[in-house]
DNA sequence: TTGTATGCGTTATCAT
DNA sequence: ATGATAACGCATACAA
């Protein structure tokens, strides 16, 4: 037979039964006293004396247990160095602190299947819920999404009837934004630096491009497309062979970490920016703003977006019936001295309106 | 009296006693089959294969519950933007996620109280353990991390006598670095702008300054020395207000957010970077070789610091009777385009030896 | 208002 | 090897 219950947890640290002993009520008055609900005058006192003597505070998981929440909210992401995930991990914080939960990140790198471990681990419920940003999808992926146990956010493109709430930008248009300044700039040898073309994101841009491209009449050579990763190291090199072999007067970046590195593949080609390759990266991030010379840059609202996720993911948990909801939030272009210039003797375009509101569109 | 024990969990999920109820055995065998301890055969087989049929996944809360153990483990930091406490946070998920357990991040904003009352909550025993890198320390803060319930691992500098375990650098020695660095290069007018001078890394940082100069005879030039928060924007307007009552001929950085603020500064105000003022960061984040010129920086190792504590930190959850550690990290100065050049024609020092393995303390 | 008893889902103990 | 049951710490339906 096991130990008589005792009046102390295992650790030597003060239970409800401690504190209802030491005030001579029941555990259940000194839990509904501790909980503010009910309790004569005299009680309450009792009871919140004896807690505080004996410096009681409750156990989360004991309560996670009965009320079934626990209080927590995920966050799965390719890179939580990547200066977009950053900012948007920050904005999600925020937002999750101010609920008074506690935010929990993953990192993924990308691949499929620690996503979609992570979304079976869900089936624990160690968590209330979880945004995703997932750079590849697939329907295996998808179907763990759509049933996922606990309510799940995705922040990125999907399919158009998948069930499952969703935060999305639209990256093909804003590549757009891009092609259409430079082309107004004067510039017509545009290239483009994309990372793979297996990601989610990969595609849109380059089909962005293309389309853009096509918009102003102007025949795409594909010697100034060049494809890497998300990263720094892997823009410099692409830029570097697509430098070898052409001569663009305007570069269009998947992402600010490539523009950075095209920036110096660039420089060190002896190339001048904007003068001769005008540059334009992609997320709007701090480090568009902190390079020499600044870097124009796409903003895709990566802290709203992770804004209204964090929002409706909260949302959800609070109400599991609620229908399924896409937000989007569009893109804006942020023109800096790297592409500022008029080197072909035409006017520059307007600095755009500061962050527009952005239009909220529920399907 | 209450309703009769289902063999489903309130939102309808399979427990234990669904699994062992359609295996035909008590939910004792089913368990210890599920956790694969005893179980003939045959109750192995059935118990399988009852828990695949309905797609049993253990409870996560209710284990917590039982183990007195909840497999997360929690980071505060001041920024979870600021690239060196990415880098940190980065290398910690890393080591959380290799032994199994989740990463929790808390954003402080520095702020004493913030970090207090997270230090207090941890008695609610949320998570298994935390580290925690604060900017600013008072007695009363120092105690509550003494006193806490629950291990934890402070990075950063700590009172000698501090009974936790602490993973440390020495950036008042790291500052010297960097100001040897420059005084071997010729420069003598060098300035230094710093974070709060309430914050524990900023005194640190003015000593070494300070130190270093003395080292080598130079008086310090009151005006060359300013004061700002650790980011870029405070970096910038320190500088500028430098810049505007002093000529300095180099610049020491209290970490690379700011450097970058100086480095826009300089160039805007018109001055060569190196040939007209040399600049070293500090942090050695990704950042620094980002920049145009890259930026000389002191690493302080914060992957390898974050590395260290979490290493520090399973320890310690795994037996928690240890004596409480000290782990130093040294600092090392990485030589770049910033400071690289010997525009008063004396011969540069030689690159330092690439990331030496760093020596390990225990005190 | 108060106390008793039960359940949250799991693991551990004990007797069989 | 197996099953009944206690226990983890808390909250609550119900009876008093």
């Amino acid at each position: 037979m096991g130990r008589k219950r005792l009046q102390e947890s295992a650790d030597g640290r003060p239970t409800v039964h401690t504190v209802a002993a030491r005030a001579g009520v029941s555990i259940a008055s000194a839990s509904r006293v501790l909980n503010g609900v009910g309790g004569s005058p005299e009680t309450v006192r009792k009871v919140r004396e004896a807690a505080a003597e004996v410096g009681y505070v409750p156990n989360a998981i004991a309560r996670s247990l009965q009320s079934q929440r626990t209080g927590l909210v995920a966050l799965a992401v390719e890179d939580i160095g990547n200066p977009v995930y950053v900012e948007m991990m920050r904005a999600i914080e925020s937002v999750v602190a101010d609920s008074g939960r506690q935010l929990l990140v993953h990192a993924t790198g990308g691949q499929i299947a620690n996503e979609t471990a992570l979304l079976r681990r869900l089936a624990h419920r160690y968590v209330d819920g979880m945004i995703v940003s997932p750079i590849r999808v697939t329907d295996d992926h998808l179907a763990a999404l759509v049933d996922s146990p606990v309510p799940v956010v995705v922040v990125g493109q999907l399919p158009a009837d998948a069930p499952v709430d969703n935060v999305r930008t639209d990256s093909r248009t804003g590549v757009g934004l891009a092609v259409d300044h430079l082309v107004a700039a004067g510039r017509r040898r545009i290239g483009f630096v994309n990372g793979p073309l297996d990601t989610v994101p990969g595609v849109a841009r380059d089909a962005g491009f293309r389309a853009a491209l096509a918009g102003h009449g102007i025949a795409l050579d594909e010697r100034l497309v060049e494809v890497g990763d998300f990263r720094y190291a892997a823009g410099r090199a692409a830029t570097e062979r697509l430098l070898a072999r052409a001569q663009p007067d305007a570069l269009v970046c998947a992402n600010d970490l490539i523009a950075v590195g095209a920036l110096h593949a660039l420089l060190a080609a002896g190339r001048r920016v904007p003068e001769d390759v005008a540059l334009v990266g992609m997320d709007d991030t701090e480090l568009a703003r902190m390079m020499f010379p600044q870097l124009s840059s796409v903003s895709l609202g990566s802290a709203e977006r992770g804004r209204r996720a964090a929002e409706l993911l909260l949302q959800r948990i609070a109400d599991p019936t609620l229908p399924p909801r896409r937000v989007q939030v569009a893109p804006s272009l942020a023109v800096r001295a790297s592409s500022a210039s008029t080197p072909l003797f035409v006017p520059a375009p307007a600095e755009p309106a500061p962050a527009p509101r952005t239009p909220e569109v529920t399907a």
